[in-house]
DNA sequence: TGCAAACTCTACTAAATCGATAGGATAATA
DNA sequence: TATTATCCTATCGATTTAGTAGAGTTTGCA
């Protein structure tokens, strides 16, 4: 299941992405719009910016805007960095790998093999969906 | 992530799926040979008698044992019994459908667009593997 | 009949995570 | 210098997770 964190962070820059320009955009805007408690959006859009998604400006006429490649970084980023491994077992995950403890051979594991099918899977769709293939799939 | 729970779950089913014969075998021998908490697998190992995929014995001689169906059974339907819903958002979820609070249409919604193609992708997997294929797989 | 084996069931708990909230610090603008 | 808006740390209540404890029930067998 997507934490609310991801789900609220995707929905923030799918905002950003949607608008014609890129000025900085206000958080208490961008909550208003996605329903998102304002404190919230607050601290998931402080780790896009660290994370180097997202660029802010402070005092007035501040907010945060998209940074230029973000609109081409695949939605499994901008995933890893809010919600963490996606794979379903850390000993599948690619970028977050762990050895399973009760698992004295992976080969011979048939959770494991099953889970590196949907890994895989799953990756094909988050890594070549981009944030601006993203936005723009729902106008159609 | 897939919790303990399932991938404990999964384990023991596959455990069963690859004994010869269908004689009943005790908890503290699955959770031996799987390396799982005798008395967590005793609470998964009755969540999936009561879900109807496995049988049990009591007394001497007794055990856990696989119903005939289960074997033809996909992963999915497992999975739903021990982890809950399959999909990454409620509100594409088939069998635990929730609606978002926080999103007014769904068919605007670019989060809901892009977990509708994971959950496919995901089922189209789990709805296709079988506890028999499950343990078949792994042989080669 | 009585004992032991093995599942059944309820209840409890420690630890971690989630989804926030509070409040002050910092930086930019006018 | 006053205002605006992000930055940052800390805290918190509720829920979930991964068990554990212990008594109850059914079955097989001597």
């Amino acid at each position: 299941m997507l934490s609310r964190k991801t789900k609220y962070g995707l929905k923030a820059l799918s905002y950003l992405a949607k608008r014609e320009g890129n000025e900085p955009v206000q958080i208490s805007v961008i909550s208003e719009a996605e329903n998102i408690s304002q404190k919230f959006l607050e601290s998931i859009l402080l780790t896009l910016k660290k994370a180097g998604y997202l660029g802010a400006k402070k005092g007035k006429g501040g907010g945060y805007y998209l940074l230029e490649k973000s609109m081409d970084t695949p939605i499994a980023s901008f995933y890893r960095v809010l919600e963490g491994p996606i794979a379903m077992v850390p000993c599948v995950s690619l970028n977050f790998y762990e050895k399973c403890e009760d698992c004295p051979d992976e080969d011979l594991c048939s959770v494991h093999s099953l889970m590196i099918q949907v890994r895989d899977n799953t990756l094909s769709i988050l890594e070549t969906t981009t944030l601006s293939d993203f936005v723009k799939n729902q106008l159609i």
